[in-house]
RNA sequence: GCCGGGUUAGCUCAGCUGGUAGAGCAACCGCCUUGUAAGCGGUAGGUCGUCGGUUCGAGUCCGACACCCGGCACCA
């Protein structure tokens, strides 16, 4: 007789080889229909696995949103792969797990690839094995005879896998439908009871992709297929909803439509900044600069190309070179007489320079210039650096991942004893331009040891623990520090990295700040101080970025307001929209006046309807509208209208509508507490 | 770089199984002097991403390349 503790308090005692599923009945009809899984102890379980020992016991039901997700996504992936290979008997699987909004599976497919015409007879299979309700059965298997089975059944994939996986853990096998049709799967499990406790209404298959076998690129590819899966019928409407609404504020869509920015393929990779896009390049950009003078950085400028041997003696050739911009130390041999006209320009035998695919080695060779004493330190050396970097094309994405970018980067040499207040200081800076920004949620992750990297262990004990000390000590929101989480393997080969994440509009995250604790670079490119003692002492470096480039945190800033961006930033701030052609006058006057009340405004004299005038800028996301007709000019007024659908405008004075603008157009850092 | 998809007018897109291109919006011209999210009429605009092939004939079929999109890998 095993002891069962119920969450009520109750306890039950039940005879071995009792389920869950036998005690949600015991309590109650409704309840065993609606139980999903069991949490015993702590651990999610199937809802038919016998207990094992005195328990406490937690019934899973759809209530339990987290869990009854996780295990419904987990069930729509299996019930993928056995769609799939009933429909296509050659097709080898290989693991299928849930996803923040629906799951995926990846297999290798005989002779082609899937491709997205093959998804609704997918889709549609699946709903025939959910029809079903096959039972989900989980057996423990010796390895032996797994293995033996994977192999039978030429799953080669499996069979790897099989063979494997840690002695420590039970092997187990779901089985899927009944007697000699069953299909079978490697799964740690949990899952529901069968397929029939599904929703047939509530997945989607959105996608195909490739993936390599084992996150792997030297391994075989696979083809992976994507699903979004969701409780019911209603939770999947409302995710798709979200995601048309979220392709709304897409940045490449936006930029095009504000007139920000564009790409081309003479360039690409590179951003061509509109006149309005760099206006709001520009306002970022004055107040990043104001932000890092008043905490004391030094800003300055370093050179765009630099002898390659540099680039060696940083260790950045070794690791980067492929991906670094190249070109001869040469000047191109003019063609001569006689000479044909594809006779080489270049020798082949110059020596090399590189486009700087990062600031930090000129910012040592500015810090080397002179002697630095302890006195002196920290020094906190800016630069708004346009670097190149020559990225893999698949890895290029609008504006967000370019390969000619400018980071608000910055290095700070400290003394041994700075270095957490300066993290510290750092991480307090950093939450204040981004709540400055309109972001106060964000995370924060902390990125350790590499394979490859240089320095001693002990150094990077040390340098991880700084990190994580300075970022918990540091005064970030509680809810920021709860999610805070680590990465192992994922930091810079010279240092570990906090990295400070935010999300765009489609839930993907992109890093944009972060802060690295640097001891390699210093002594590869000998950087000293004299310290108390009059010996030389060796300062850390820490790198460091806030929007981390440009580029970017533009991209994001898009998508976050959806282009409605706080007037501080809006490119157009205001529009003088003209009803009758009377007041044209008026309005280059308006214009004016706002212009040199440090406005970015423009004039609409076009010989257009209001209507479609308030249309037009509407869409373009302008902030304010000043409509101007025959009463306004002669009154010398303006009706102020703010961005929205029946906005409610205001009749202001010319000077009370300026007053009003300027004031709600001074950034952030600027404003008086009174304000 | 890898897998899959795409590239037609300034923008968004249509163009079935091959028979020398079409819509809406925008632009331009004209009318309307207009009061808060598209007033009306007209005109013009494309060597269908590039190169090559098949064919009597290619936007359409085949191949290569370029770029874009979705993932994977990468991200100093």
């Amino acid at each position: 007789m095993f002891k069962i503790s119920l969450p009520d308090g109750s306890v039950r005692e039940v005879p071995a080889g009792t389920t869950p599923a036998d005690v949600a009945l015991a309590i109650g009809p409704g309840l065993a229909k609606a139980a999903l899984a069991a949490r015993i102890d702590g651990e999610l379980r199937d809802i038919n696995r016998p207990f094992e020992r005195d328990s406490q016991l937690a019934l899973v039901t759809s209530r339990d949103e987290k869990d009854a997700l996780e295990l419904v996504r987990h069930d729509y992936a299996h019930v993928l792969a056995e769609a799939v290979q009933s429909l296509f008997p050659d097709t080898q699987i290989t693991f299928g797990p849930s996803t923040d909004d629906g799951f995926y599976y990846d297999f290798a497919p005989k002779d082609r690839a899937f491709t997205e015409e093959d998804l609704p007879a997918i889709e549609a299979e699946m709903r025939r094995i959910i029809a079903r309700d096959e039972p989900l059965v989980r057996e423990v298997w010796s390895r032996e005879d797994l293995i033996a089975r994977w192999q039978a059944e030429g799953e080669s994939f499996k069979a790897e896998w099989a063979a494997e996986l840690p002695d420590a853990e039970e092997l187990t096998v779901y089985r899927a439908g009944r007697g000699e049709d069953a299909w079978l799967d490697m799964c740690r499990g949990p899952h529901l009871a069968s397929t029939g406790k599904l929703d047939p209404q509530a997945f989607k298959l959105t996608r195909v992709s490739g993936a390599y076998w084992r996150g792997d690129q030297n391994n075989a590819m696979l083809s992976r297929i994507y699903g979004t899966g969701w409780l019911n019928r209603k939770q999947l409407d409302q995710h798709l909803t979200r995601l048309e609404e979220a392709a709304k504020r897409d940045h490449r869509r936006i930029g095009q439509e504000m007139d920000l920015f564009h790409l081309q393929s003479e360039a690409q990779g590179s951003v061509f900044w509109h006149a309005k896009g760099f206006l709001l390049w520009r306002a970022l950009e004055a107040y990043m600069r104001r932000r890092l003078d008043a905490a004391g950085y030094a800003e300055v400028k370093t050179p765009q190309l630099m002898d390659a041997r540099q680039w060696e003696q940083s260790g950045h050739w070794g690791k980067y070179r492929e991906n670094m911009f190249v070109v001869p130390d040469e000047v191109p041999h003019a063609p001569e007489d006689g000479e044909a006209d594809d006779a080489p320009v270049l020798s082949g035998q110059a020596d090399l320079m590189a486009l700087k695919p990062m600031n930090c080695p000129a910012h040592v060779l500015i810090f080397r210039q002179g002697i630095k004493s302890y006195r002196e330190l920290p020094i906190r050396m800016a630069e708004f650096g346009c670097c190149h970097r020559n990225e893999p094309h698949g890895a290029l994405h609008g504006i967000m991942r370019v390969r000619q970018f400018t980071q608000d980067d910055a290095h700070i040499f400290v003394r041994e004893d700075q270095l957490i207040a300066e993290v510290r200081a750092f991480c307090e800076l950093l939450d204040s331009v981004y709540r400055d920004l309109g972001f106060e949620d964000y995370a924060v992750k902390l990125a350790l040891r590499p394979d490859k990297r240089f320095g001693s262990d002990a150094m990077w004990d040390k340098a991880e623990a700084e990190l994580r000390e300075a970022v918990l000590q540091s005064n970030l929101s509680q809810a920021i520090k709860d999610k805070f989480e680590e990465l192992p393997g994922e930091g810079a080969f010279y240092a570990p990295k906090l990295e400070f994440h935010l999300t765009d509009a489609i839930g993907r995250t992109w890093q944009v700040g972060t802060i690295q604790s640097d001891r390699v670079l210093p002594e590869r490119l000998d950087a000293t101080y004299v310290g108390e003692d009059g010996q030389k002492h060796r300062p850390v470096m820490l790198h460091r970025a806030i929007l981390g480039t440009f580029e970017r945190f533009i991209g994001i800033l898009i998508e976050h307001h959806a282009g409605r961006f706080p007037l501080w930033l809006a490119p157009v701030q205001a529009v003088a929209a003209t009803i009758v052609s009377d007041a044209d006058g008026y309005a280059a006057e308006v214009v004016s006046a706002l212009t040199a009340a440090g406005l970015r405004a423009e004039a609409d004299t076009r010989n257009e309807k209001i209507n479609y005038k308030v249309r037009e800028h509407s869409l373009a996301h302008v902030p304010y509208l000043l409509v101007l007709g025959k009463r306004e000019a002669e009154e010398r007024t303006v009706a102020l209208r703010p961005l929205g659908e029946g906005a409610k405008q205001e009749v202001l004075s010319l000077a009370a509508a300026i007053e009003r603008l300027r004031r709600e157009a001074t950034p952030p850092d600027l404003r008086k507490p009174l304000d």
